[in-house]
DNA sequence: CTAATTT
């Protein structure tokens, strides 16, 4: 394949010329790296749907209550979005869930349970692709907590015939607490339908062991399980109409999730060719988004480009320290003293073991917090979770485990204890910068994010990232509680 | 040496 083009480097992402060129003309038709597109497939009307601001004339734009009630969480200002369209199907944005072909039960499920009024921007442009025969794959970005979830899970639910007792629709996910989440948010979807649905954390009463095959219609699962099951025929794929991954981008990383991620398409597509796959991530870098075209060729697609990803209503500030040591000081002597009218706060760090260490330093300093790594056993995970979501504990301190998806209302302040970086230990992690600060400001509320920076490194860092997504990010001193409080007041 | 997921 011809590198012709476009394929920005993490390194030169600072030329001003080439962010513009690409917010400008995002996408311009790049066809899938592929070869010989016959001359049907490469016909690929390119049609922009209603993704403009319609929705909000007539309306003030920062009236937040409005927003509260429709079917996603927050309405993101959607302009940005580029929607393409494979094939000759025309698809026509749902301006109310009647607009979609779902059942009365369903439809009572996001009135009654859910309590939505009307489809989010991403709901109402991805929903009619997904549910039209016929049934292609997508592949969809949307801002953090613009309501992919229920897109996705509406859809597996519509595509479940109920009088088939066997496994009809999939969810991969790429944790247990997701895996937990979205099941959980299934399950109230479909509150007035007679669809079963089970997950693979939610074989504990099992004995940890699962032994007879499967027969819920929806099954939401991490990959290294369902995989097992798989295996032990324990799951049975003829009946599988449709495939979602949940974090489609991580779940497609160059690693043990791709290699099981593919495996499982593969596996499914061999039984169903017509299996329908849906990927969805807040985040695609170039890098994804050519995996996932290359994976579903003739997927409706719709973009975000990276500049308007980042969220507005999430202040961010780097706040420069003069060691390690003095990071646990801006925790002690500034975050949590002021702990209670901040909400919930979560604080990132790189690894397991310095989630550990700060806790137990935390701990026996007397600041009262939990924390989170995949080093806990399951039911501690499922505790520790239960507890924030309760609001019981107000500061977790978590690996990268919570940076994805982790969707709890409360959480206005994300503190990155480490700046997030990639596995080589150098590379900014630019999605998982996203995600993390992301977990703050849900449910049309505001958040603020803290970057702590000790070392060249994290500078260095903090600056590519502020480029990466043409966002100034702005500098507090990290000694003085007058300027973080007024901060506070200002954006929360 | 390092997150996440498994047997």
């Amino acid at each position: 394949m011809q590198a012709s083009h476009e394929m920005v480097p993490a390194a030169n992402l600072a030329d001003a010329d080439t962010q513009k060129k690409m917010s400008d003309e995002n996408d311009e038709d790049q066809p899938p790296p592929g070869f010989g597109e016959s001359s049907d497939a490469v016909k690929e009307v390119t049609q922009q749907l209603e993704t403009t601001v319609k929705v909000s004339e007539g309306e003030t734009v920062d009236e937040p209550d409005l927003s509260l009630k429709s079917g996603g969480l927050r309405e993101q200002p959607e302009a940005e979005i580029t929607t393409k369209t494979e094939g000759d199907s025309i698809y026509t944005a749902a301006q109310k869930f009647e607009d979609l072909p779902l059942s009365p039960e369903l439809l009572k499920g996001l009135y009654v349970e859910m309590g939505f009024k009307q489809p989010s921007k991403i709901q109402a442009s991805t929903l009619p692709m997904i549910l039209t025969p016929p049934y292609k794959d997508l592949i969809a970005q949307a801002h953090n907590g613009s309501g992919k979830t229920t897109c996705f899970v509406l859809s597996m639910l519509s595509r479940v015939d109920p009088s088939v007792p066997f496994p009809q629709a999939l969810c991969i996910c790429p944790t247990r607490e997701l895996v937990v989440q979205n099941l959980s948010v299934l399950r109230r979807m479909a509150k007035f339908t007679t669809i079963t649905s089970t997950s693979t954390a939610t074989e504990l009463e099992d004995g940890g062991m699962r032994r007879t095959p499967i027969k819920e219609q929806v099954v939401v699962g991490t990959h290294g399980k369902l995989k097992n099951w798989v295996t032990k025929r324990l799951l049975a794929l003829e009946n599988v109409a449709i495939l979602v991954f949940d974090e489609a981008d991580e779940m497609l990383k160059a690693d043990a999730f791709a290699d099981d991620s593919v495996r499982l398409i593969n596996q499914l597509r061999k039984k169903n060719p017509k299996v329908q796959l849906l990927l969805f991530s807040a985040t695609f870098n170039d890098e994804m988004k050519r995996f996932a075209m290359s994976i579903a060729r003739q997927a409706n697609q719709v973009f975000v480009a990276k500049e308007k990803l980042s969220l507005d209503v999430i202040a961010q500030y780097n706040v420069r320290c003069p060691d390690r040591t003095s990071k646990t000081r801006v925790l002690k002597e500034i975050i949590f003293p002021n702990c209670d009218r901040l909400g919930q706060t979560i604080i990132f760090v790189r690894t397991r073991e310095a989630a550990r260490t700060l806790h137990a330093e935390m701990d026996r300093d007397g600041y009262k917090c939990t924390s989170i790594s995949g080093e806990k056993a399951p039911e501690d995970r499922d505790r520790v979770v239960q507890e924030f979501r309760d609001g019981t504990t107000k500061v977790l301190i978590s690996t990268d485990v919570l940076s994805r998806g982790f969707d709890v209302s409360q959480v206005t302040l994300v503190i990155n204890y480490d700046v997030p970086i990639e596995r080589d230990g150098r590379s900014p992690a630019y999605e998982t910068y996203l995600h993390r600060i992301g977990r703050s400001g849900r449910f049309g509320r505001k958040g603020a994010a803290f970057n702590l920076m000790s070392t060249a490194q994290d500078m260095e860092v903090m600056a590519r990232i502020s480029s990466y997504f043409n966002k100034p990010i702005a500098e507090l001193k990290w000694d003085d509680e007058d300027q973080f409080i007024e901060v506070l007041n200002k954006t929360l």
